[in-house]
DNA sequence: AGTTACTATACAACTAGACAAATCATTACC
DNA sequence: GGTAATGATTTGTCTAGTTGTATAGTAACT
C-alpha cells in the first residue's frame, strides 16, 4: 500500500508553506525547475504536486508565466441592489475595474426585448473587468438604453462606476428585476482576461435593473471565475 | 536451509566489487535488469541481493534512477562559532555546498518571532546541502531579516558560505545564542536530498544566532543525516 | 500439504531528455 | 512614444528508461 508517493508529501508541503501564509493569495511560486532542484527530484514530480493543488483549486499555472497561489474566493452578494465597489468595500478588499470597451450600437434582438425598445433602437454597451485586490473577479457587458441616457459614455469613462455614470445622467437609483445564473465553461477569450486555466468553471449572470419609474435602464452580463467567488443570493 | 541461496551469493559478489574498489562512495551499480541478465537470474532474485546490501548500509536506492554505493560517517562539532568548512576541513575532509534555492518572501509566523520581526515582514531564505567528499551530510535552511541585509541573496549565490555573505553585507561576526536538538523521521523529500532510505532517522537543529549588537540575524534549521554524523557539543 | 526460493508478468511511480507553446523583458526601429 | 522583433524563461507534452510493488505460478525440499 503506498502511503507513500513523492508528489503527495510535496503537494503537501507547499500547502503548508500556503496556509502558513509564506506565500499568500496571488504570489508567484518558484520555477518548476527551482522546485525540483529544491525538493531533490525531477521536474515531473514536482508538476504532479501542481496538477493535484491545482485540481483542488489551491493554485493555478499559466503556460510561460508560472504557478500562483489562487485568492480566496469572494463572497458577492446578489440581492435587489447590486453595487460592485460597495459589495466588496464591505468584504475589507480593494476593488477596481479595467474597461474594456464603451460603444454604442444598435441592439440586437435579445437586448431589444429586454429593455423594452424597438428592435434596431440604438443602445450604450459597456465591456470590462472587475477585480478585487488586483485579482480579476468577474467580465461584464452592460447594455443601457441610448435613447434616454445620452450623457453616458462620456459619464462611464470617467467614473468607470455604473451606480455614479447613472446618477450623472439622471437615474439616481436602480434596482434589479431579475437574475438568471448558469454555469459554463471559459472560452479561452475569457480564460484568458480572467487569468484562469482555459476551460475552467464560471458562473454566469443575466440580470436586468429598473430604474424609479419601473422601466428597464440596464440588461447585464456577468461572467464570474467559478473559484474566485461564491454568489449569496438574498431576498 | 539453503546455504547457497542464489541473492546471497549475488549480494556478496557486489559487495566484493566494492570493497575491492570497483564501485567507489556514490557510483552507480548497473542497472537490476542488466545485473539480472549478467547473472543469468531474474530480476527479483537482484532486487533480493540489493535490498539485504540496503539494510546493511551498504547501498541506496533510488526509484528511476538507480542503486548507488553508500559512504561513511563524519564528526560535526557545534559550539558557540559553528562555521561548517572550517569544521570540515579540520577533520580532513572535502567540504561543498550546493544551493536548492535563494528567495525573499514574507515570513511566517514562528520566523518572525525568532528574528523579533513584524509578522508578515520580509526575509531572506537559504536553502542548501552540505556535502563532504561528495556525499550529503545535512540539509539547511537559514532564514535573515531582509531590510537588514539587503544585499545578501547576490552575496550568497556568489560565495555560497554564509560567514562570507554576512561579511560583506557588514556582520563581521555572529555567534550562536541557542541550539535545540531533536531526533525526527526523514520525510520522503529529505531523504531525497540526504540520499538516505525513506523514513530514516535524522537529526535536526534549530539555531538562533546574533549579530555582535545581539540582535538576531540567522534563523536556521538544519537537518543532519543520522548515520552519517555524530554531533559534539561543545561549551 | 506446506514452506521456501525463484520465475514471470504487469503496472505504478519516478527519472531523464527533448521539443513545443506561451510569456516576459529587452532592444531596435520608425 | 508606441510597436515590432528577438531571445531567454517557463510551462505543457511526449517518449523512453528505471526502480517499486503486487499477483500468480513452478519446482524443490521438509
Amino acid at each position: 500500500m503506498p502511503r507513500n508517493a513523492l508528489w503527495k508529501s510535496i503537494a503537501q508541503s507547499l500547502t503548508g508553506d500556503i496556509a502558513s501564509g509564506r506565500y499568500g493569495p496571488g504570489d508567484k511560486l518558484p520555477t518548476e525547475a527551482e522546485m525540483a532542484a529544491r525538493f531533490g527530484v525531477n521536474r515531473h514530480t514536482v508538476r504532479r504536486a501542481l496538477q493535484d493543488m491545482s485540481e483542488k483549486g489551491l493554485v493555478h499555472t499559466r503556460r510561460g508565466s508560472g504557478a500562483f497561489v489562487a485568492s480566496k474566493p469572494t463572497d458577492y452578494p446578489i440581492g435587489r441592489r447590486v453595487r460592485f465597489h460597495q459589495n466588496l468595500r464591505a468584504a475589507g478588499r480593494m476593488p477596481a475595474k479595467e474597461v474594456l470597451a464603451v460603444e454604442t450600437r444598435s441592439a440586437d434582438a435579445r437586448e431589444a426585448d429586454a429593455l423594452a425598445l424597438e428592435p434596431g433602437a440604438a443602445v450604450h454597451v459597456y465591456e470590462g473587468l472587475s477585480l478585487a485586490d488586483g485579482q480579476p473577479i468577474a467580465l461584464f457587458r452592460s447594455v443601457f438604453p441610448a435613447d434616454r441616457l445620452p450623457g453616458l459614455p462620456e459619464a462611464l469613462r470617467a467614473h468607470k462606476s455604473v451606480t455614479r455614470a447613472l446618477e450623472m445622467c439622471g437615474v439616481h437609483d436602480y434596482t434589479r428585476q431579475s437574475t438568471r445564473l448558469t454555469a459554463k465553461l471559459a472560452s479561452p477569450t475569457q480564460a484568458l482576461l480572467l487569468r484562469i486555466s482555459d476551460g475552467a468553471p464560471i458562473l454566469r449572470t443575466i440580470s436586468v435593473s429598473l430604474a424609479p419609474d419601473n422601466r428597464p435602464v440596464e440588461y447585464g452580463h456577468t461572467w464570474f471565475a467559478g473559484d474566485r467567488v461564491t454568489l449569496t443570493v438574498e431576498p
